[in-house]
DNA sequence: GTGAGAAATGTAATGCTTTACATTTGCGGA
DNA sequence: TCCGCAAATGTAAAGCATTACATTTCTCAC
């Protein structure tokens, strides 16, 4: 069931049904139908690899994520995949674990069958992938890369913009001594984060000790540990931002293990906005990143970017407050002193 | 930079680096590694879509899920595609949304590509996707249709088991009146969930009124209206087994917010085991299902199946109780009557 | 009705690899 | 040394669609 077949059936050659397939005008209406109706009645679909390996055009996109686990990439992944099938455009995908060697062998991989672009959401970029993109024509788009935003197409989160919402919002209720809980510091996400939250507390003039920072691993662990140290803290800071939403449910879970009232005792803020915030309890106040927004960006940056030059091009998402149960008004004798 | 250019710095046909690519036995050691470093001075790759076409092996395997966003997708994922890249196969996929236009969709697409073998985790499965399948030689397995044992491979959960376990677990602290949340009729694998409770209540030799069956849909919603209906009950179920944990946290929820404590008044079971059942509190007592082993299972059954003939096959996973902290002793006054 | 130019369609090369079949090489035995 | 057979390698077709270029068919003006 070839295209031949097709142009026999349909009295013309295969130049035209090919042309009827990828809608080009150059086609009369009256052949065109003739062709579209011999494709019905044979129920013939083109075979794609031919189709790639001739026009050099594969149809398909790529993403990767550092862990598919991690309830923000499905979110991510949804999207973009929402957003191809809506254009006719297959989505293959890796995973890499957070591993470097994963991300080299992945990116590789979807090169070598001949993506027509890339979205790469992992925060581990090493200097061979970058080498390995650089030396091909695909276009990429990256996730808060902004060191590779001179070179490649990328969708970089404001964080301190967030972070700076999230203390205002802290200040207005009182609070005067703001910890963070931070993420690993091998994770460059996770760093990046550290490093934007230390510039919205100098940018709204707060006091920052160095001991209401925090080592967590962004996972639940990170923020059950951070728990305890702060309530056994003595000057222990009334309000606590954390890097990532996991880091903030681990925090709640061992504050109400050890009987201690959020938002009465310690106000939390989370980052990310998972659909759990709205579970625990109390809920969870905190920064919206759209993963909606961050993959529709993504797409149409290399969607757009089909057939032209690659540009650099950088595109920048804010996260946003959102208001639940677990911030409220600082105690009394916790302001400043 | 193709095959040619590597058989010529090497002094062979292109044939002959074609078997050293494949890995055929029938090239002299010697020559191949004579071909295997041209491979790698000109760091030659194999265009995917022209062996692809050539040989009609795609390496490349699809899958299909229902909701990408709920956490019991991106578990079988995970370890799909790790098994998958493991074996140097690529993994391409379809997000339905419960949508049997976009599966269909998805199916027609993936078959285009001429993906290997397609794993479908959805449960809503049309006549129409079924005939489309039977038409093509491609490996299929699917999860949870037993109707479809018959034709195709399939990974069933023995739902009956899961709940006889969860059944005795309640009777075992004294409960004898247990109710059941279940999913949206209209999802095949809620029904069935629904019809394997009723089985398990049965074989149990429990008591099971009508009015101790509530209806939810699978999410937080379900949950919590059946919280509600619950506690105005005169006569509740002392015991709640939940269709899948989104639900049972729902309950857990307004459980909470009506001040009412878990398990002390209410057991309350779960199913699923996702990673979201540790950090509720009370912490959820869950039925454990496998996705690592489903996924496993689901793709040596189209991995076993390639070349040879395509053969019905079931296999069953069975789900396992995980005591947590929302089940306990039935209160005084809820035992038999 | 004719011719020029545009529009439509056709011809055939091309993309790159795999593989059936043909040929050569190598080896062991006589 | 020579033969025969197995092993290794080579030749060339095939897989299917796209597309540059060539050819035919229209259309319209005169």
């Amino acid at each position: 069931m070839d295209i031949l077949a097709v142009a026999r059936k349909a009295g013309v050659s295969t130049a035209t049904v090919s042309r009827v397939l990828n809608a080009s005008d150059k086609v009369r209406e009256s052949t065109a139908a003739r062709v579209r109706a011999a494709i019905a009645e044979l129920n013939y679909r083109p075979n794609t690899n031919a189709r790639s390996l001739r026009s050099g055009r594969s149809n398909l996109l790529g993403i990767i994520v550092s862990d598919i686990r991690n309830p923000f990439f499905p979110d991510l992944i949804e999207q973009f995949e929402s957003l191809a099938t809506q254009h006719g455009i297959d989505v293959t995908f890796a995973n890499t674990g957070y591993n470097e060697q994963r991300l080299l062998a992945g990116v590789r991989r979807l090169l070598e069958r001949g993506i027509d672009g890339l979205a790469i959401f992992t925060s581990e970029v090493s200097t061979a992938v970058i080498e390995l993109l650089r030396s091909s024509t695909v276009p990429v788009v990256f996730l808060n890369q902004p060191s590779l935003a001179g070179e490649f197409r990328t969708v970089s989160v404001d964080y301190v913009r967030g972070f700076v919402e999230a203390i205002e919002h802290l200040r207005m209720l009182g609070h005067h001594r703001i910890g963070f809980v931070a993420g690993p510091p091998t994770l460059s996400s996770a760093s990046r984060r550290r490093k934007a939250f230390l510039a919205a507390v100098k940018s709204c003039h707060m006091v920052l000790k160095d001991d209401w920072i925090f080592e967590g691993d962004h996972r639940l662990t990170g923020g059950r540990f951070a728990a305890e140290r702060l309530f056994s803290m003595r000057q222990a800071p009334s309000a606590i931002v954390c890097s990532n939403d996991m880091t903030a449910i681990g925090f709640l879970e061992t504050a109400s293990r050890l009987g201690r009232r959020i938002p009465d005792e310690v106000s939390l803020i989370g980052f990310d906005d998972l659909f759990i915030c709205e579970v625990v309890h109390p809920a969870l106040t905190t920064l919206h990143l759209s993963r909606k927004e961050i993959a529709t960006r993504a797409f149409y940056a290399i969607q757009s970017s089909r057939g032209e030059a690659i540009e650099a091009q950088i595109s920048v998402v804010s996260p946003y407050l959102v208001p639940r149960a677990s911030t409220g008004p600082a105690a009394k004798g916790s302001g400043r002193r």
